[in-house]
Formats: structure tokens, sequence, C-alpha cells
DNA sequence: ATGAAAGCGCTAACAA
DNA sequence: TTGTTAGCGCTTTCAT
């Protein structure tokens, strides 16, 4: 592959002026500029990036590490920070820590190894390996999930939750159950807290939780059947569609037998008969933020945390008719 | 941050010993070995990827250019192709070319600078910067769509439309639309001939082309409904959602009014009602195959190109029954 | 406006 | 087994 040298000889400069020249320097001759532009072209040069990182101490890439390439939620917020990133000259590179800490520790060491410009993180629990960014001195944003003394990107969870239950309340059902994410998890806690909120005595709690996935939705969803409740409150998409199927095996119809409101709005909610209700997260708004927190932070370092919270509201649709 | 040479410092040894003592060479004493980790550990030490790269001239991590996150086979395939790459000590980044030849190429450009150890690619068209890969030397696996020359991992999207079609023939529909993607993307083209294969002047030819989105097979839909189709064949996952909301809205219900059968087995198809008959993809293998073909041109970079073709299978289920 | 040369942090010959 | 040293390809002073 071309180097930098091979283009100096071939356009008979140093490979200063070469540096120079197709990195836009306003310091060189527009002719030679050309010169070295075509021998570039003509070499197929393409600059070799550890060597000019190594010089620079930067690259022009940011991390985003998520939890989960397969949820919608997560892909939405991927859309968020790219094309925010892109307008500002950043490339994006996507990892999927798979709510597994292992593997999220892996690829924040490879963030950090590769001395990325900034990471967008949706942290996984606790993760020691924050630490280590901070050490490192690296930007980090967190969103979806808080992360203490750190840029972050949040949505008032609790507060949707708990209007996403009163919503329940006032369509006048009685026995209403919640189906959370896993303890520990806050996005999770939180959904299960504004439920709590929002009962006071006019239903009993009925609460199960679950892995944020499919299959916790099926069990949870199979399990608080037992105690018969009228209506459901689903922490996320993919435990709805675990919740739905439930349902559908046990004969009990969303917004007729069963009261049904999701998080996130999935492209198929509208497809399902009753339409699902669902509380709308600003997934892309939220993607965009943290770009934009990412770049204010490489701009200016020492500038305090800011944590930004983002407003989720109700859809109400067919499921959640009584 | 902390550079080798804090390391050696700390611990008293040469550099050499450092890099040595901490990439497991053999050749080093265990006592010293065990000082240099905790030197390392004390100071935080994270190798300088960049320098690291530069002098090894490759890196351990793989790029994968996909054509749509937001869609739940390419984020499927991601998924394949992480699982192997991790168990081959290879990280994934994965890059969103949004069906955008222009972030295609941006992407790519990246890959090339960073000297990536290899890309998996679902080519978005003629793609011309597939030829700088080349140049580059870097190994190259196509996937979903093909590229001539390369290791490639495709499906028989040809047969499983013909298959498709077939099976709304012999259940009784007679006039079979065709709700096909982009012409020009091969996945779309074959979708279509294999559409026309099973015809042979059992139904009319109904055919609308349009983007592998949501919004695309919402305007196909519409257009086509104008030739009142008693059936449809879909080409993608997005493309139903947009289709099933333009039946609901003309009042026309899936398996009693209208066959419908889409391509992938998206994780809503079940909970509609009735259930939506898919093309089933086996994308997760694809990504895992792709990775396996990646690694071993990595490892034998003059083999003559391998392409696999996998089978997709048909799951008919009640959107196709008269 | 251009070139010469130093050096970013690491690994791999080569010596010892 | 360990250390010394050259150099990967680039950018950036410092001269000119």
């Amino acid at each position: 592959m071309a180097t930098i040298n091979d283009v100096a000889h071939l356009a008979g400069v140093s490979t200063a002026t070469v540096s120079r020249a197709l990195n836009g320097k306003s310091t060189v001759d527009p002719a030679l500029a050309e010169r070295v532009r075509s021998a570039a072209d003509e070499l197929g040069y393409q600059p070799n990036g550890p060597a000019r990182n190594l010089r620079r101490r930067e690259t022009a890439v940011f991390a985003l590490i998520i939890s989960d390439v397969e949820n919608p939620f997560f892909t939405a917020i991927a859309r968020g920070v790219e094309d925010t990133a892109q307008t500002a000259g950043y490339s994006v590179v996507l990892c999927n820590s798979d709510e597994n800490p292992e593997k999220e520790r892996r690829y924040i060491d490879v963030a950090l190894q590769e001395r990325v410009a900034g990471v967008v993180l949706s942290p996984t629990g606790a993760s020691p390996s924050i630490e280590r960014l901070r050490r490192g001195g690296t930007p980090v944003v967190a969103v979806d999930r808080p992360l203490i003394a750190c840029d972050q990107v949040l949505v008032d969870s609790r507060r949707a939750a708990r209007e996403a239950t009163e919503h329940l309340i006032a369509a006048g059902y009685t026995r209403i159950g919640c189906i959370g994410g896993p303890p520990g998890v806050r996005t999770a806690d939180d959904r299960v807290a504004g439920y709590r909120d929002a009962l006071h005595g006019r239903s009993p709690r009925l609460e199960r939780r679950a892995e944020y996935r499919t299959t916790g939705g099926r069990q949870a969803a199979r399990d608080l059947l037992a105690d018969s409740p009228d209506a459901l409150l689903v922490a996320n998409s993919s435990m709805a569609i675990g919740v739905l199927e439930v349902l559908a095996e046990a004969g009990l119809r969303p917004g007729r037998d069963v009261g049904v409101v999701a998080f996130d709005d999935a492209p198929w909610t509208t497809l399902i008969n009753p339409s699902l209700t669902v509380v709308a997260q600003p997934a892309r708004e939220i993607g965009a933020e943290a770009a934009r927190l990412l770049l204010a932070r490489i701009a200016e370092p020492a500038h305090p945390p800011v944590v930004t919270i983002l407003g989720a509201h109700l859809i109400p649709r067919g499921s959640t008719r009584h």
C-alpha cells in the first residue's frame, strides 16, 4: 500500500508538503497542491490511520457501546448519534455489549486503546471499567442509564411509568400488573418505581421482573397471569413481544380481556389488533443529544457534567380501551 | 496516559521486556512478568493502539458495513459476525451505510485507513469503492448481495421467492402481486425474478418496486391495490410493515381478503392476527459464515474466492390460508 | 512557501 | 532471558 513517501516522490516534493497539501493547509502553492493530489490519486493513496493517529494523538471516531443491537430503541439512538457525528466530521463505530459486562469491558478497552475521540455508552450496570475511561481522559456520555460524574442523556422513566399506570387506572383497570426489567438496571427500577407511585392502593402490586428480552417477557407474563391481572405495564418492546405471545396462548385479547401498555414505540405496535398503547421515548433525539454533548466536551474538557433529561409521552391506542 | 516507558521504569526493566510480558511471550521470566503486570495495573496502562498497529501492521478489528441498522435482518447478521469473531479474538465495529453509497464509501475509507483486519460488507450497489479495498489488499467478504471476485455469503433469494409464490398459487390465489425492493439491488431483483419464475400465466404480473423501507412498502402497496390483487409477496420485513398498514386502512384483512407472504421472519410476525407467512433467512448463520470466511482468508490470502449460498425456508402461517 | 528532521509509542531484530 | 536500537508512517516544529 502506498505511503506518503511514495506520493512525495511521485510529485517531486517533500513528505511535509504532501501532508500539508492533503490536509488542506493554506500555506501551500495551489499548483503544487494539485500535483500532490493527482499523485495521491494515481497511487490510490490512503493515509495510514494508525500512524496519523499516533502522531496527532487523536482520532475522528466515536465509539457507541450499546447493550443490544437487536433492540429498536438502541438502533434508533445509534441513528441519532450517527447523524450528528457525521455532520461534525466524526465516524461512529457501534459496539454491541449484549447486556454482558465482560463484552462491555472489552469494547471499552478497545475504544481506549484505539484512542477514540469519545464514547457514548449505555452502561450495563455498575461498570467498573468506566473508571479506566475516566483515567484515560476519554470523554464519555452515558445514555439511557445514569453514570456518576459524567455527561448523561436520560429519560424520565419513572414519571412516564407513573403516567402510563395512571392512564390504566383512569381506564378503569383495577388489577394492574407490572412486567419489569432486571433489578439493578436503572431504567428497569425506575419504571417499577413509577408504577408503584401511581397505585395508591387502587390496585394490588402485581410485579414480576425479568431480562429485557422476549424470553424474559414470556416468563414474567406466564408467572404473573396466576395473579389474574386485568392490565399490564410492560417495560420494553422486546418483553412486550413475549407478553403478547403469552396472552395469545392464554386466549386473552389485549384491550378487551386485559389492558396492555408497553415502553417503546416499536414499528410493529400499530400492526397488531388492537394496536398497542405505548410510552414513546425520543430515542433518536437521545442519540443526537449525546453526540452534541460529546462534541461540547471535546471542545471544553473541563466543563462540569451536564445531564439532559428528556420526556417520554404516552400514545393511547386500542390495547387500553376498556 | 501511561506509556510503555512508564511501565518499564516502574518495573525496572526495558520496554522490550514490558512488551514481551504483556503480550504473553514465553521467553520472559515469570517473576519479571508478574512485576511488569502489576506495574501496568498500578498505572492503569492501556497500550497505545495506533502505535501498536503501526508497528505490527495489523489490527484485531473487523469492520462490518451494513446498509440499515434498523433492519432486524442486518442486526441478526451482526450478531452472527460478532459471535464468531469474538471467539477468534477479533472485535467487530459496526458501520451503518444507510443504503447510501456516499456513507458506504466513507466507512470503507475509514476501514482502510484504520487498517482493519477485514471487512464484512453488504454492498449498496455497484460500489466502486470496493476497488480501493481490493487495491489495499484488505480481505473483504460480501453478505446478502454479490460482489465480483470476492468471498460471498448469499441466500438463494430467487428460489425462495419462487417457492413463496408457488405456495400462494397452491393456496388458490390468482391475482398475485409483488412488492419488490429497489431495482439494481440484487436481492430485490432476484426476488422479483423468482416471483416471475413461478407465475406461468397463472396470475397476471402485478409488480411494484420501491425502497426497502416501511414508506416504500406503503407507497408500493397503495399503488398496487389499484390492480386489485388477491395476494401479495413482499420483499422484506420493513416493507411488510408499510404494506400491512395500507391493507388495514383499506379494510383488507390478511389471510381472508388478501394473502400475504413476506421475506424475513421478524420478531413481530407471529403477533399479528392472523400471523404472517414468511420466508425465513438464516441471518445469524450468514454473519457467522462471513466471519469464518474472513478468518480463512486472513490465514490464506491467496485462496480463490469462495461463495456460500444458504437456503431460505418458507414458514406458512395464517396470512396465506384462503 | 517549502524542506529537513525529530519523534509519537510500540514491536521485533539483533546483541549480549 | 534481557536490553539496545531501528523504524513503522505520519505531522509538525524549526530553518531556510
